[in-house]
DNA sequence: AAGATCAATGCAATCGATTGCATGATTTTC
DNA sequence: GAAAATCATGCAATCGATTGCATTGATCTT
């Protein structure tokens, strides 16, 4: 047994096989330029040695990491470390590492952008839409083209690739399945607002009503910010009106489960009392009591995608100058909180 | 304007400063070895070509990442990514960078070890259990001791590093709880068992009911696997007995949440019909109906802590040859999922 | 005042992998 | 059969930062 064996080195490998370095690497990436017998000799040295390219070399001479990084709002939050989960998954299979960034200090876009000087990172992709993507351009460097995707809800700088889902038919789809079920009078749990501008899923929300001929009352969208508690007090304020929707939309699950769980506790009763559809299909949705109708977003196929469009990005095989769009579907999933209207239901009792 | 500009290296910095880039790099890691002048000089240089170092060449010449890997069993889990949410944090604030690994391939420990061999990172935080860390270290190398640090419930080899919470003692804590409640017959939903040891809290639970000279009656041990559906399995197995028990200490949230929302499917409410607690308090815990009564485990903490302990391993900060062990304790946090069992107030209406 | 000491800085080697160019060997072509 | 084309391989420069050693000039010692 060696006694200090430190790990092995391309020149080791180049020993053991007696070629060069330069040969040892050529099998390694271009197996064609060597012939038969060498490539042989060199691939039994790797293993003998037990050889691993030090990737902070090859990082040094190819000017790229091989790694991305990925900026989340918030890694705790189960939607984004579903995604997350998918964006390792994918990376790895192409080779890549994933770093992760938190947002910290005062200046994200710009401590973001240093990972790029710093040559730790090739790409980026930002979960967080609250990050000013002009701004981290701007840093990058005038005369380089930071490589990134964006994936997350409001449609972003149009100039930036993308990926991100339907919102506003996703939400004209909710509205649809509660007028379906009877439901006339509907209200609506609202996301925060980015910039003045509403949230896609609330515009999806009036222009729903307003197709359907339904009366849109401003004091039946409440606002949230996406966190259980703010849905516990839409729930609240829900509570308190004298004259109450028969159905709630909410714009994400954690508010919906929040509003639930915040109305029961003043006796009334999920779905024959109201319904409510949330938005997501967080892992939790299927267990709650009762298991909650929402509209899925495909999480891993975000994540998965985001990913690839930005591997493919570094590696050059797009080839557009236009930036990459992509559009995913919602899906909904039709469970125990949406159920037939009261009135809908009497009337039926009446017939 | 310039036209064409690269990230500016050490040698545009010294010759802005007029300097030599040795001592453009000792103004940076080592001021106090030159004189107040070029340092200021050199200051001004890095201001003016907003020179960041490259972590390439960096980790190539100092054979270090400044980068630790996360290995994590699934970070869609909420319970972990909460967790690597204060790793990056806390990694971030002492200036290392977090990789983040997934299980993948069929030798997971090999392709962990290759990421030391091949220099992207430094140390390893563990929170996958199934890892097999013995195998980890050998491989790693001979000579060289991988710098790890353990994070996850069921005690590990004591020879590594390990962040842990205090599984057996917050099993009694939770136990004792139902006891001080009136609840005499107790049953419990097991996670999975490891290496043929049972787990902690089941040994926890089972030393708790002893003491209390309580019965342990087999058929209310349910095994679980963590998982929510796992959770509900074991409620539908409740609801098939004859001969319940009033209350069920949970080895998680979400087989509590499952177990809850299966068996108010049969008519059977809690906390009314029975109590239950869970174990980790996760996000949607207190926002659950009822909200859940359960051990925190203190996950920002120990996310915190094991990156402390596994940096300060990194630089040398620890001394001592023994393996670094941190116990932390969990908290009771009493919510509406357990109440005083049906029979003890039966008995105090009587009175 | 001459040698010793010290502080500040530069020189050049080094970390490990990649790749353009040169070289020598072999095959093809007319 | 000689020139040309092709192939396999090695040489050496390069990526950017760090650091031991050498050099220079200034200050100190006796």
């Amino acid at each position: 047994m060696d006694t200090v064996r430190k790990t092995p080195t391309i020149q080791d490998v180049a020993r053991h096989a007696k070629v060069s370095a330069a040969t040892v690497s050529r099998v390694l990436s271009t197996p064609e330029k060597v012939s038969e017998a060498t490539r042989e000799r060199v691939h039994a040295a790797v293993q003998e040695t037990g050889y691993t390219v030090n990737q902070a070399a090859r990082s040094l001479r190819m000017q790229k990491a091989k790694t991305i990084l990925a900026a989340m709002p918030g890694i705790g939050n189960p939607f984004y470390s579903t995604i997350l989960d998918a964006v390792v998954n994918e990376a790895t299979r192409r080779g890549y590492g994933v770093l992760v960034a938190s947002r910290l200090g005062d200046d994200p876009a710009a401590w973001l952008a240093d990972y790029f000087h710093s040559n730790r990172a090739d790409g980026l992709l930002v979960f967080d839409g609250s990050l000013d993507t002009r701004r981290l351009h701007s840093i990058a460097g005038e005369g380089a083209v930071l490589p990134l995707v964006a994936a997350y809800d409001e449609l972003p700088d149009p100039q930036i690739n993308s990926v991100i889902t339907d919102n506003l038919q996703a939400a004209e789809r909710a509205v649809a399945h509660l007028y379906d079920l009877g439901h006339r009078r509907i209200g609506h749990i609202a996301g925060p607002s980015r910039n003045t501008f509403p949230s896609e899923r609330l515009v999806g929300f009036r222009k729903a009503l307003f197709d359907h001929h339904l009366e849109i009352r401003p004091e039946w969208i409440m606002q949230g910010d996406y966190t259980m508690p703010s849905g516990q007090a839409a729930g609240e304020a829900f509570a308190a009106m004298k004259d109450r929707p028969t159905a709630i939309f909410s714009a994400n699950d954690e508010m919906a489960i929040g509003f639930i769980s915040a109305i029961r506790r003043h006796g009334l009763d999920c779905p024959k009392d109201f319904s409510v559809i949330g938005f997501d299909d967080i892992a939790i949705s299927q267990n709650y009591a009762p298991a909650l109708t929402t509209m899925r977003q495909p999480r891993e196929l975000i994540g998965k995608i985001a990913t690839q469009t930005l591997i493919n990005l570094l590696e050059g095989n797009v080839r557009s100058s236009s930036p990459v769009r992509v559009v995913l579907s919602s899906e909904l999933v039709v469970r125990e909180s949406t159920a037939p209207s009261a009135p809908a239901i009497r009337a039926v009792g009446r017939h």
